[in-house]
Formats: structure tokens, sequence, C-alpha cells
DNA sequence: TTGAAAGCGCTAACAG
DNA sequence: CTGTTAGCGCTTTCAA
């Protein structure tokens, strides 16, 4: 039983195809007795149209690229469950691709998008994408009149919609919050360094503790590559001349931070704070529990989808580029004094 | 700038469109000169071949179709890891849809898939769709001869590829390791008792119970509904007459019985062991730490892409359908006494 | 009430 | 070497 097309109904009724194209699609132009025998065929024989032709005929595939950079990252996944809830709603579906953090992948992905498979895109950018600071490839996919949507990592020199997380606020008031209940000696720790969000959070460190007339020192701002020993890191932290503070940009260097520090027999929070970024699934589960930036990953999945499609749906009136600046919230737990 | 075809550049030279076509695809057929000049005006314009013609012409889309029941859940994170990672190596991407455990939903997604939209799909049932037992949809879509491969949620009524994990071998082999740590009244709690998956857990564990002559109790068999308290459900267990023994069915409530069982300042391994299934984030930072069962997440999704690949690009001849059981691994960590 | 024809963008067999 | 034609599956004028 081979997929049945509007041709063969057509022929197994003696009628020509535009028939049976609105029998099935319950023309008035048709008769209703006709009509019926088409319809109850088609139905007993589970005809489907073919998306692809009426894709191509309308010009619109009511799909919507995505683009993430790494899906087990939980903040990645929880935007991409945002993404998909609201697009589902409003009547479109996802088709998704990972780059790994690679840019080759990711103009790979860009090029296949743009070649009429989806109607927007939505996407992240990868962390060597950033590193290079090259966006040529995506400069091309706005010159294809295709809308698109950039979160949480974007450029600079791309003009779209957007939507970030006020990730230099969410630095600023967190180091703040940690002075107030206070920390003298607040020491970061990075795996993304690379990255506009890591860069910008290290911006709101520095401002808060200048206002509050804090040094800065470069032996606070801890830059972890991928096969740096976190332990020997944290050692030139808490061996001598101690922090009192740590706040490490991810979940899982927040975690094993906790784990360093309580290796060393500091107790957390009396000697030393801990504060990560990404709420996720682990922070709430540790102990002591940590204290942690939650970036609500899910709201900004939704609010891309929906300026994407709202862009997609009024090609028409070129409503200027807008970005939005997505608010974070510190979630006090237990690796953290209170005021 | 609109999107560029074949016919523009066609009108612009003044040639044929096939003529262009054969230029920009490199064919012998056409002059040097004139492939260069058209080449390079396809190249200033960017022109991409539109993918929808394409593939409505060759009735072959590259791309495959997952059905995951919830993202947010680690082990399906994992498992569309892995199939994105297979899928785009063997040159397919991926279209992702969540049915969040609804049956109604699922239908949906299978009704689009296979409308030709995708050369193939993958799925693991939702919930509602195990419990209810009805798989007429899926019936439907095998009549479309569309390869499919079923993963982890299975079911016995429809004859396809399927991957699935040793659960039966899991929890008998967990449960026997406990007994061999000295446990004797072992507890299963479980929030997937509608699952095939939940049910073969259950079979395996009474197995070792048997085979070591402890008797199975009902009590000892605990099924958590979303709105339960499981602090109470467990205090059942903890309170007179306490287990010794926890065998969680899911990373999460493995670490809420862990969490649960130390409020009741129960020592953990050594008043009562703890043991969960799926080997995610959690599960490594808690403390103890937890010993899980790792189903190999990663390489399902890739062994589930890989047979659907291979029935896709071999149609002609029809292999027979296959199920591949993945065996699973006991990661011991902390919460389990050791032999 | 039904059908013929054109066209979405592309390729490929076949002529010229 | 280049062009014509047909066709993938469908919708939509426009004729009959």
């Amino acid at each position: 039983m081979k997929k049945i097309t509007l041709k063969d109904i057509a022929s197994t009724f003696g009628v020509s195809i535009s028939t049976v194209s609105k029998a099935i699609n319950d023309s008035h132009e048709i008769s209703s007795e006709l009509k019926a025998k088409i319809q109850q065929f088609a139905k007993d024989h589970h005809y489907r149209p073919n998306r692809l032709a009426l894709n191509l005929l309308k010009k619109s595939t009511k799909t919507i690229g995505v683009i993430v950079p790494n899906i087990l990252n939980y903040f990645f996944t929880q935007v991409f469950y945002g993404i998909e809830q609201m697009a589902n709603k409003r009547g479109y579906n996802i088709i998704s691709c990972t780059t790994n953090e690679s840019y080759l992948k990711e103009i790979k992905t860009v090029e296949l998008f743009s070649a009429g498979t989806v109607d927007g895109m939505i996407l992240s950018l990868a962390e060597e994408t950033q590193a290079k600071d090259d966006v040529e490839h995506l400069k091309e996919f706005m010159g294809a009149r295709i809308p698109m949507v950039m979160f949480d990592r974007v450029s600079d020199k791309i003009e779209c919609d957007k939507v970030i997380v006020d990730d230099f606020e969410a630095a600023y008031k967190t180091t703040g919050h940690l002075i107030k209940t206070g920390c003298r000696k607040i020491a970061v720790v990075s795996t993304i360094f690379n990255s506009s969000v890591g860069k910008l959070r290290i911006d709101g460190y520095k401002k808060a503790l200048e206002e509050h007339g804090l040094a800065f020192e470069e032996r606070l701002n801890v830059q972890v590559n991928k096969d740096d020993d976190l332990e020997l890191l944290l050692s030139f932290l808490l061996d001598d001349d101690p922090v009192d503070a740590i706040m490490a940009l991810d979940e899982m260097t927040a975690v094993d931070v906790l784990n360093i520090v309580k290796l060393k027999n500091k107790a957390v929070p009396e000697e030393v704070s801990i504060v990560g970024f990404t709420n996720g699934r682990l922070s709430k589960y540790v102990s002591p529990a940590l204290t942690m930036v939650s970036q609500h990953g899910k709201y900004i999945g939704e609010m891309a989808a929906n300026m994407l499609i709202d862009r997609i749906e009024n090609e028409g009136d070129d409503l200027p580029f807008s970005t939005k600046l997505i608010k974070t919230s510190l979630i006090e737990r237990a690796s953290t004094k209170s005021c």
C-alpha cells in the first residue's frame, strides 16, 4: 500500500484531479454525492495531502528552524522546550539542529534552513562563532529575507530581533547581594569567557565591586578551559589570602566549586559563599542547596518563538527590530548568607 | 533582495532554465564559458536550490522525524543527542516534536510526519498512549510504508525495528546486587507504573526476590502519582518495620528519596541503601552520591538512528524487523554498600 | 457541476 | 552545446 495521491483517487473515480481536490476540500462546486463518495474513499485509504507539494505551492512551511549550541545544557533544553510549546500552540513545527559549538556546523545548518526549509529561524551562536566573531553566514541569511530571532548568545553585527538575558545586571546584582551579606573577596569562575554572555557578567561583576569600593584583582577572575584542573585553580583562591565568595558562571561549575570547597573543609556559606548561574536540576539537590541566578529559559524560548512568528505573519509591515531584555531572578538557597 | 531561482538567472542570461540548472550542477554538456559566468552569478547572488522542490522531485527529504515524550527528561535528552549526532553524520537532519506525554499530540505529530515530511521516524510512546494501549495511529503510519524505529517505550502491537533497554534484567540484577550487599527488605518507588518500562522493572525485581527466597509484599511496591506526597508514602516504608533498601525508577525520585531518608535520620547506606534508574546529572553530585543504573541513552539514540537510516536506504530488500536489547550498567557510588 | 491549464522550483530524458 | 518537455503533488483561475 503506497502513499495515495489525488491522481490515484481521480483515476479510480474516472474524474479529474482538480475535481478530487475540490471534493476533498469540501468545495461547494462539487455535487454532494460525488463529494461524499470521494471523501469516504479518501478517509478509507488514509489520504493525506503531500505537505511538500503544499509547501512548494504556498511558499510556506509552517516550520521554524532552531539552532542551539548544545542540547545537553539544561538552559538550552529549557529554551528549546519553551520554543516548542509556543510554536506548537501557534501552529508551527520545529526543526532542530545542534551545532555542538562548532562554527562550521552552524554555517551548514544556516544554509540548510535558508533553502526554503523553514519560514524563520531561532538561534543562539556557537562558542566557536563567538570566539571567531565571524557572522557572515548570518548576514547572508538575513539577505534572503527569512525572519530570524537570536537569543542569549547574540551578535551586535546582525540586525534582527533578539531575546537576551540581562546578564550584566544579573552579575551586578548578584555581586551586590554577596557584598551586602558581608563578602569582600569575591571570585568569579567562568568556563564561558569567550562568549558575549560571559563578558557581560564579568562587566556587571566589576561594576558592582567598583561601586562598593572593592578592588578588582586579576586573580579573582578565573578562566577555566575544558581540560583545566578546577581543583588546582581553586587552590589559588582558597589556600592563602582566601576569598569569601565564589560566583560560578554555569551550574555544573557551581556544583563542582561547592564540592571542592567542602573538600577543603571550608564551611559554606560561613567561610565561603557560593552562587551560580542557570537554575537547573542540580542546584536544588546538592547540600547545601545552591543559591542560583535563574534565567527563565522556558520564558525566553516562548518569547523568541512569539517574536519570530509575529514577524513571519506580518511580513508586509516591516516593524523595526527589537531586543527584549529578560530580567533574571536570584533564587536564594543555603549556599549564601542572608542579609 | 528576494530568494533567487533558476528562472531568474535564466532570464538575466537569456537562456533556458535547464541550461542554468545544468550549468550550476557543473554538467559537461554546457560550454565552460557560460558555466563560469552562470556559476559566478549564482555565487554572487547566493543562489541555493529550493529544497522543497528537490524533495518533491526526489521523493526524499533527508530528514527524520523524532518524537519524544518529554525533552526535559535527561534520558530523552541523551537519546535525542545520540540520534542527532548519528543522523547528521549520515547526512540526515532531524525534525523533532515533543508529545508531552499526550496521546492526542502524538497522533497529530505522526500525521504530520506521514505527510511526506520525513523519510522515517523514531519515537518513544507517550505515557497516555501506553496507558490507553491504543496504537492505531502507528499502524496507519506503518501502512504508509514509512520506516519507523521505536525506542524505550515501545508497543508489542506494532511490528517495526525497536531499541529497548533490558529493563527486566537491569532491575533483576540491581535487586540481586542489593541482596548480595545484605539487604532483605527492598522497596520499589515508581512514577512510571503505567509504562512498559516500569512494568518490566517490577517484573525483574520480583524475579530476583523470588530467586533469593524473599517474599514480595504489596506495600513494598510504591506507586507515586503526580500530586502524591512522597514523604508520606515513604513513612509507611521507613517508620515501623523499616525497609533496608529502596530502588527508585527514575533519577528525580531517587534524589527525592535520598533527601527524605536523610531527613528521617536514617544513615545511607548503612540503614537504607538507595539505588536509582537513569544516570543523569543529579546523582553524581548529591551526597552521598547515588548508585545508579545507566541506560546509555546516547548509545540508544545512535543505534536507533542507524537502524532507521539503514532501513531507509535499503528499502528494496525488506530485512526482517529486529529488536536490539541494550544492556544497562550499574554505576556504583556511595548510596549502596559494597559486597 | 466538472475539467483543462498553469504554475510552485527543480531535474532529466530527449531533441535539435 | 542548448532547449523543449514532462512531471513531482497540489491548488486555483478560467472555460466548458
